[in-house]
RNA sequence: GCCACUGUGGCUUAGGGGUAUAGCGUCGCCUUGGUAAGGCGAAGGUCGGGGGUUCAAUUCCCCCCAGUGGCUCCA
């Protein structure tokens, strides 16, 4: 028997007959306890089962790395795949991929409910305790057509991959057997931690036109541990849940007779939306930016010529008829802003010209996908458009990422990244399509961003249609993905709307370029974010109720109105309860409201002129004087603080 | 828009073919109280809407409407 040489990482190589698995050598190198899911050898995830027949290199794929979760979960993904067929003889499989903290399978079959789910994921234990063995099986193209002649989904699958490895192996457990790449673990027991989680509907390649599919979640990890910090954390978002904490503290309110993806902002959701137009009103004047307002609708003409019509009208209202023409509510100010533009002939000495305007839009998102303040039809937002030369361009986005940079740090947000989205030339339906200019543009903003030092990723398919943009990507508390800012480039209302200049030589230029940009998201999905982000817990400027002051006694009704009106003096958002009730029970009754502080009035305060005050996680300070309080919780506003300072923290 | 699930007083909720729980909140009384439930009492619901089956529907069936999760889309 000829031996073969192993490279295992750390020491010397390892000497092994040839015909040894992987999964051997890692035992051997690593033990049983190494945690290991798959192997890479030579840099390629294989099975554990995987023969090794000449000189190579192998290393363990831990089940709890990024490339071992993979491999979990899409093993889970086949699991679930034979628990359904098993229940459900007449489901066909379809695809089953790992996805971010888990995975799905589509499946074409009967909708099913709860029960079914359960169902399902009861079958699924039973064969993780039955450990059927994953195993890889080897096929050729005919043998491959004949195992899933009954199961058009896959023959598209193969009929797609002619040529490429995908259809060249299937995999078995038990009586299941899929159609699979690999690589897999190496038996069902590795898939104990798992959660079915949701159904949903999904469409055969994401094609309405197509088959009807079920599409399965679940979650998969590679410890018990693992699985209920993940449970945890979709425990804690939920507690955290702009809904929930938004109802609450009454920020908002939906109505049915208003209608859906509508809210009503209630008095403390619009203390913060106007907190929120305060900060960027100071901000954006610093930055040299003029205020205007236009019309909530516009003519149909309008919207064609700006493009929304031909690339932009699914998303739009539907048009209203009047007696002198067709208006469409407007999805974006753009259009108007143009015209605001072009009102007077422009020299560029005006250049860059910064139009602002707080106001709202309206879009026509499916009824569906509504949801909260998250996804809504009226948008509000700190819109703005600047027009400048192509040379003013980059000034203009450094100023615009600097601007969200100081927005986010005040907000206290941290977990963002920067994500430069570019057209998809393959759909020129969705875009202008002007190749050039789209290349000349990218090109522009890749270079601004390097120039700036910023990191960022790119991606396809996400620009605006009328020019690429730069987004600031958030991370939610359930590990999605949001865009929350933008910064756009537009390279088409030049010639849209015939905007132009005079320039230094005098002559009419037409090269007039357009950026796009809400640093602060819309009011809606930004105070969404604000209030997940805080649990409700906002920093001082910013809550709804900045103090609120309880007296122990009607004996201290007195000094409490005292109390109140020195706040109110110092423009501190205040309410009192002196009402016949014990102290113990007004806290709890004010804690859902979420004051930034609970201010104590009882026998000792009164004698002292001084005020007790109890923080949000139950931390208090006794016996300030009243102007020391009022003095240090007027700064904390003034300078729009993220820490709560007055009372240490517990 | 599509799929699944859900819909009971202001909020959270029990129940289930014979018009319905409880807690919080609200109001009143007692208590004048020191930091996440002091006591007593009261008001408040045509059980999301409309049809159907039934002697009888909040409960079963159908259709709407709304919410939640997901698909698609997206700020």
């Amino acid at each position: 028997m000829s031996m073969i040489s192993v490279d295992v990482g750390a020491d010397a190589a390892h000497e092994y007959a040839s015909g040894i698995t992987a999964g051997e050598v890692i035992l051997n190198v690593h033990g049983k306890k190494s945690g290991a899911v798959a192997a890479l050898v030579d840099g390629v995830e294989r099975d554990f089962s995987h023969v090794l027949d000449s000189d190579c290199s192998v290393q363990p794929i831990a089940g709890n790395s990024e490339e071992g979760l993979y491999i979990l979960r899409h093993s889970c993904a086949h699991l679930l795949a034979q628990a359904v067929t098993e229940l459900f003889p007449n489901a066909k499989p379809t695809i089953g991929p790992p996805i971010d903290n888990g995975f799905y399978y589509d499946f074409h079959m009967d909708p099913i409910g709860d029960e079914g789910l359960k169902a399902i994921e009861k079958k699924m234990n039973e064969h993780v305790r039955a450990n059927h063995a994953m195993v890889r099986e080897e096929h050729g193209n005919e043998s491959l057509r004949e195992m899933f002649d009954s199961n058009q989904f896959k023959l598209e699958i193969m009929d797609d991959n002619i040529g490429h490895d995908v259809g060249s192996s299937a995999y078995r457990q038990g009586d299941f057997v899929d159609l699979c790449r690999g690589p897999h673990v190496p038996s069902t027991s590795h898939l104990r931690w798992f959660r079915l989680t949701s159904t949903s509907q999904a469409y055969w390649r994401a094609d309405s036109k197509r088959e009807s599919l079920v599409r399965i979640y679940g979650m998969c990890y590679a410890s018990k541990n693992a699985l209920k910090d993940r449970m945890r954390q979709i425990e804690e978002a939920g507690k955290r849940d702009h809904k929930k904490i938004g109802k609450e503290m009454e920020l908002y309110m939906i109505d049915e007779l208003i209608g859906k993806g509508l809210p009503v902002w209630l008095p403390n959701g619009e203390i913060l939306k106007s907190e929120i137009e305060r900060f960027a009103i100071e901000t954006e004047e610093g930055y040299g930016y003029e205020r205007v307002t236009t019309p909530v609708l516009g003519k149909e003409q309008l919207f064609e010529a700006s493009g929304h019509l031909p690339h932009y009208a699914d998303s739009m209202y539907p048009p209203m008829e009047m007696d002198d023409g067709t208006y469409y509510l407007k999805a974006m100010n753009c259009p108007m802003h143009h015209l605001v533009y072009s009102n007077k002939k422009r020299s560029y000495r005006d250049l860059p010209l910064r139009i602002a305007e707080y106001g709202t839009v309206y879009r026509n998102e499916l009824s569906g996908t509504l949801s909260g303040l998250l996804r809504v039809r009226m948008l509000s937002m700190n819109d703005a458009h600047i027009y400048c030369t192509l040379d003013q361009v980059a000034q203009e986005f450094a100023d615009n990422i600097r601007m969200v940079q100081d927005y986010y740090s005040t907000f206290g947000f941290e977990d963002y990244h920067f994500r430069l989205s570019l057209w998809d030339p393959e759909k020129t339906e969705k875009y202008i399509d002007q190749p050039e200019n789209w290349a000349a543009t990218e090109n522009h903003l890749r270079q601004i961003m390097d120039s700036l030092g910023v990191p960022y990723v790119e991606v396809v398919d996400e620009a605006a249609f009328y020019g690429p943009k730069v987004d600031i990507q958030f991370t939610t508390l359930l590990g999605r993905e949001e865009s929350m800012s933008t910064i756009q480039l537009d390279f088409a209302a030049k010639e849209r709307f015939g905007l132009t200049y005079k320039d230094e030589t005098g002559a009419e230029n037409g090269e007039v370029f357009v950026i796009h940009r809400a640093p602060l998201s819309t009011h809606e999905r930004f105070v969404a974010f604000l209030t997940e982000h805080w649990a409700g817990n906002f920093p001082t400027w910013l809550s709804p109720i900045q103090v609120q002051v309880i007296t122990i006694s009607e004996k201290h009704k007195e000094h409490a109105a005292r109390v109140e009106e020195a706040l109110k003096l110092a423009g501190v958002r205040v309410r009192v309860d002196d009402s016949d009730s014990t102290i113990g029970r007004k806290i709890r009754l004010h804690r859902k409201q979420r004051p930034a502080y609970m201010v104590i009035i009882g026998d000792d305060e009164v004698s002292s002129d001084t005020v007790s005050v109890r923080g949000r996680s139950g931390g208090q300070r006794n016996s300030i004087p009243l102007d020391e309080f009022v003095a240090e919780i007027f700064a904390e506003i003034a300078n729009r603080s993220t820490e709560l300072g007055i009372v240490p923290p517990e």
